[in-house]
DNA sequence: TTATTAATTCAATAATTGTTGTATAGTTGC
DNA sequence: GCAACTATACAACAATTATTGAATTAATAA
């Protein structure tokens, strides 16, 4: 996880609705929604939800495939992992007792 | 942790400048910095550091003290620890081997 | 093949956010 | 008080991001 990978996963998770649609795809993993099923859910119109998941793909924070006519949504849950570890090691740098791990492998940066 | 102040610290986060100033911060921690040393550690016009260190502070990211005519600031190291803790949860929702900790405390949602 | 459905791209616009220079308020030391 | 210094507030502008409707692409079903 470096900085761009996770100021990008920050950005995608900063705007209340592309959190709802990703919060949405994790209670639903690991099968997912499609997307007319995120629209109906969450009552947003179409071409919103298109901006929204274009951004959050190419963020890598969901995956998309194919079905049919159909493409299904997944929340990406282990770039969310890396995301949680990388806040983690943040975290810890100087105030170890503030995290869940303060091994010193969780302590360093790459920047 | 509620989903509005989530997406704040999200919002905070999600800017090169902004994560900049805070990984700096909690390099520094326990003892902060003054504005001006984090604007020449990080070569950021005053006015500009102001700016995005008000929005820090207002998301409560960061906590401020005067100190004479000084201002120091400081990485708010316990809303860090809570938006991790709220990123275990959603990601630990019907995915509970991707957590750290797969309590039922951590499974719940506020919204 | 034709009609229907799903989702996207595109274009126009609205809204928000970021950056910079100048001016101001507050603090300190002489 | 006065000059020097720290930082913020304000205003103008630049840049980015969000939203919407219409048109397009692609897949399915009859």
């Amino acid at each position: 996880m470096d900085k761009e990978l996770a100021t990008t996963l920050f950005e995608s998770l900063a705007s209340s609705v592309r959190l709802d649609i990703f919060r949405l795809l994790v209670k639903r993993a690991p099968d997912g929604l499609v997307a007319g099923e995120i629209a109906t859910a969450l009552t947003i119109p179409p071409t919103n939800l298109s901006f929204h998941l274009k951004a959050m793909t190419h963020a890598s924070l969901v995956t998309v495939t194919q079905e049919g006519r159909f493409q299904r949504y997944r929340a990406n849950l282990t770039v969310m992992q890396s995301l949680i570890d990388y806040l983690t090691a943040e975290c810890c740098m100087g105030q170890p007792d503030c995290c869940f791990d303060t091994s010193a492998s969780s302590c360093t940066s790459t920047d």
